[in-house]
Parts: C-alpha cells; sequence; structure tokens
RNA sequence: GGGAGAGUGUCCCGAGCGGCAAAGGGGGCGGACUGUAAAUCCGCUGGCUAUGCCUUCGCAGGUUCGAGUCCUGCCUCUCCCA
C-alpha cells in the first residue's frame, strides 16, 4: 500500500477505499497542501439512496472529515438520459417532476453524512440539470464534442458491451459519458473541483472527464475509484428479497435496516466495519480478531454503529434492543413493525391468511401463506401454524396487547388492536 | 424497401411432436443443521370465495373437440442485402 502524507487519502486508503487513484502523489500534495474540492455522481431515478450509494457517500463523509469540501451531483440532467454501464437494457426515462421530487427526498440522506452550507458546513448539493438543461446543442458539439473520438468511445467496455451482445444502445446513452465527462469540467469551472470519486465501473467515465478538462480549460483534473463491493460469498451487496436496502426510514426502517448489517457474512465484517463506520482502526482489528460465534459481537457492533450512522443513535439503540429481546430471549419490543387493525374486526375473528396476506403483506397471497403454511414457516406468538383456518381473535392477544406474527425466524410483525 | 431469425411463467436464463398451469437452471422464500453467518441437504416458487373455477407463452384474429405449439395480420428486436 502506498504510503501518503495526507489525511485525507491515508484514511481512506486504510479502510479499503480505493481501488484506483490517478497520479496518487500529484492528488496526494494536491490534498495535504489546501482544501480539495471533490464530487460524486449520483442518478437520482428512485426516491431513496441504497445500500449500494453509501460506499461512495461515506468516502464524501471522510473528504468533509478530513477538511476538504464535498459535492454532492445530483443527476437531475442525466437521469434523463441514463447510464448504459452495466445495463444490457435502456434505462427507463423519468419525468421531471418525478426526477425533481426524488432529489428533494435524496437530499435528507446526504444530510445525514454531510454538514451542507448554510448548516455549519462546506458541502454542496448541486444539479447538473442546472447547465445540462440549457446548453445549446450546436454550442455543446463544438465546444465540446470535438475533443471526443467516437473511435475511442466504442472501444469503451459499457458501449463494447451492448454493441458484442447485439443489445440496442440509443445515440442517448451513447452521449452518456460526453454529458458526464463535462459535467466534471464545469464542476471545476464553477467550483474548483479537482477529483471526481466513484465505483469502480465509473473509471473510464471519469478519466474522460479528466481529459475533456485538460483538453477544454488545461485543468487538472483527477480520478479516485472504489472497489466492487461483494458478499464473501459472492452476491452482489445490498440485495434482498423485499428488494434493495433503502436508506430513507420510511421505506427500510430502522430495525430492518439494524437486521441487514447484523446478517453480514461472517467474511465481511472487517471489512464492512472499516468501510461503513466510522470507528477507530484498532477497535475494528479487536472485532475483526473474534472467532466463530464470537464474531456476532462484531455483527451486532456495525449493525449499531451503522445504523447510528444513518438513523441516529436512539433508533440504533432500539434496534439493537429490539433485535436482542426478538432473537435472543424469545420475547418482543416495540420496534417491531406494527400494522394496526381495528379491534372490532379482531373481535369477530381474523383468519390467519388474511392476517398473513393481507394485514401484513408477510405473506404476498393468500396461495403463499397455505403455502409457507404447509412448510412450517409461519408463526403466531411464537407457535407455529399447522391449519390455515385458524381464527385470530382478542384471544390470542399477548399481555402487551398485541399478536405476533413470524414469517420464518427473521421476519416479524406486530398486530396491535387500536 | 427485400430476405432470414427471435419474442415463453411480470425476477432472470431457458426447453417445449396440437391435450400444458407448461421441463430444467439461476435467484428468492420456507424447513433441517448452526451462531440471526457460510456451506450442505429437503420443500416451495400463477390467482381465487378451491376435490372446482379463473388468468398466463409479444398483440389481434382464425383453423380445431382442444393452440405456447398450425394459419393470417400487426408490433418489437437482431442479422444479411438495398
Amino acid at each position: 500500500m502506498t504510503a501518503y502524507t495526507s489525511d485525507f487519502l491515508n484514511i481512506l486508503a486504510e479502510r479499503g477505499f480505493i481501488h484506483q487513484v490517478s497520479e496518487p502523489d500529484a492528488l496526494d500534495a494536491r490534498a495535504k497542501d489546501g482544501t480539495l474540492t471533490a464530487y460524486i455522481g449520483y442518478d437520482c431515478t428512485a426516491p431513496s439512496l441504497h445500500i449500494g450509494h453509501l460506499l461512495p457517500t461515506m468516502m464524501l463523509y471522510w473528504l468533509q472529515q478530513t477538511g476538504h469540501r464535498p459535492i454532492a451531483l445530483m443527476g437531475g440532467g442525466t437521469t434523463r438520459v441514463g447510464d448504459p454501464s452495466g445495463k444490457d437494457e435502456t434505462r427507463r426515462v423519468l419525468s421531471e417532476e418525478a426526477i425533481n421530487e426524488n432529489l428533494r427526498s435524496i437530499r435528507k440522506t446526504f444530510s445525514k453524512f454531510l454538514k451542507f452550507e448554510g448548516d455549519g458546513g462546506n458541502a454542496i448539493m448541486a444539479n447538473n440539470a442546472d447547465w445540462l438543461n440549457t446548453l445549446n446543442y450546436i454550442d455543446f458539439l463544438r465546444d465540446v464534442g470535438r475533443h471526443f473520438s467516437v473511435n475511442r468511445m466504442l472501444s469503451f467496455d459499457s458501449v463494447k458491451l451492448r454493441l458484442e451482445r447485439q443489445h440496442e444502445l440509443s445515440f442517448l446513452e451513447f452521449n452518456y459519458m460526453i454529458l458526464q465527462a463535462y459535467d466534471f469540467v464545469e464542476l471545476n469551472k464553477r467550483y474548483g473541483c479537482a477529483l471526481q470519486m466513484g465505483g469502480s465501473d465509473q473509471w473510464g467515465n471519469i478519466v474522460n472527464g479528466i481529459d475533456l478538462g485538460r483538453r477544454m480549460n488545461n485543468a487538472h483534473l483527477f480520478a479516485l475509484t472504489a472497489p466492487l463491493i461483494t458478499t464473501a460469498s459472492g452476491a452482489k451487496m445490498g440485495k434482498t428479497a423485499a428488494g434493495a436496502v433503502w436508506l430513507n426510514a420510511d421505506l427500510v426502517s430502522p430495525y430492518d435496516y439494524w437486521q441487514f448489517w447484523r446478517n453480514t457474512e461472517d467474511g465481511d465484517v472487517g471489512r464492512f466495519l472499516k468501510l461503513f463506520t466510522v470507528m477507530p482502526l484498532d477497535e475494528i482489528a479487536r472485532l475483526s480478531a473474534l472467532q466463530g460465534a464470537e464474531i456476532n459481537e462484531a455483527k451486532k457492533v456495525l449493525a449499531t454503529e451503522a445504523t447510528a450512522l444513518m438513523h441516529g443513535r436512539d433508533a440504533a439503540a432500539e434496534a439493537g434492543d429490539t433485535s436482542r429481546k426478538t432473537f435472543e430471549e424469545g420475547s418482543f419490543a416495540g420496534a417491531l413493525p406494527t400494522v394496526e387493525i381495528a379491534r372490532a374486526e379482531l373481535e369477530a375473528g381474523i383468519g390467519v391468511l388474511t392476517a398473513f396476506a393481507d394485514k401484513t403483506a408477510l405473506a404476498s397471497s393468500n396461495g403463499d401463506a397455505r403455502r409457507q403454511i404447509k412448510a412450517g414457516g409461519l408463526k403466531v406468538n411464537d407457535a407455529t401454524v399447522g391449519d390455515d383456518k385458524m381464527m385470530l381473535t382478542a384471544k390470542d392477544l399477548t399481555a402487551d396487547g398485541v399478536i405476533k406474527l413470524s414469517l420464518g425466524r427473521k421476519k416479524h410483525v406486530l398486530l396491535k388492536p387500536v
């Protein structure tokens, strides 16, 4: 590992954030001497960021922590185009209103990690729609387009893959890399931004921006990419049955978020502690050294620290507490997801199938609930359901005044009469 | 514009002589074993008011007792020629 002299690169390197860096020595000197401004681009195709965005966001966090200036660039303009990288299919194009809606929602997530201007910090949230939407096509072609060689563009993986597999690549998408390169140049001009970071798949796009900056403005720009994070068993990170692990609390509750980290594979714990928490490295080293069942302690720390970063210390503690009661003591606490039902309805009696499929959506349909019963996967108040005609009534309420429904060992919902 | 080929279970890939709720994978879910891990093994993986009914193979028609399968038209994609 290269020894850096700047705090910023040192921390990123020690914690495993660095995959590739352009001109490491020059960047290191730059980060040591003064304030470095760097950006990461985000799509806004969804109303929330997900786990996959967390890693780059942590890089912005450390950037700010080490005295520099982060820019979160929202792709309000490029989202209307769609990055072809790593995808076979054309991305659907969102309406402008939907994009703006998503943008607002995502901004809240950033504010947990970054201190923005007007909030006691220097972080900037930019939107490339600000400059892309008003571009004049002819001017753009003349000023920017002439610096791009189609021969070279065709050699990029993102394009080559599509062509080789004979999938359609529209001209619109073909232009994505040009727009991203232009973003970098524009941010350099506006804010003196000198570094673009991103996932390893972004290397080509970032380097394009560096080249364009040099050709247009003789600017000296840098690239830094993070490794692609897969789990120890090779799966892509953050994919669960329920879909993506979102960062917004209303999409994935702090409890579920905590559980996500708690269920990390053994082999990933040390790496994840370094990447997704801000704990000191010596403490992480101690936790990572735990063997066998003891590593569960490290997983709990990981879950709590990661959740605290995202949802706050209190929510993390509550999620940890609920989890302990649920899994270790066999009881439960209030932070489990709760679904309210009318008391009268409960008194009249609710079929188990209805309770699991309609009320709580633990099962996807009555048929699914039936199948789960046959497989022994459904529990009411921790007792396995054996009969799909079973009725739930007020008599099933526990001392806490709720009914606990479980699918498998990990998914629990409380049914609460109101 | 001409010629050739393709579109299958709303997660993906993919088989499918006219009797098909449709092979086989992957993924996912559940169970067993464990440590809320991994690996392994087993089961499940259209819907419903359920010994039956309804909806599915690009779309719309047709032939047939019966169509994913045959015919016609259309749509989309790929390749070759112009």
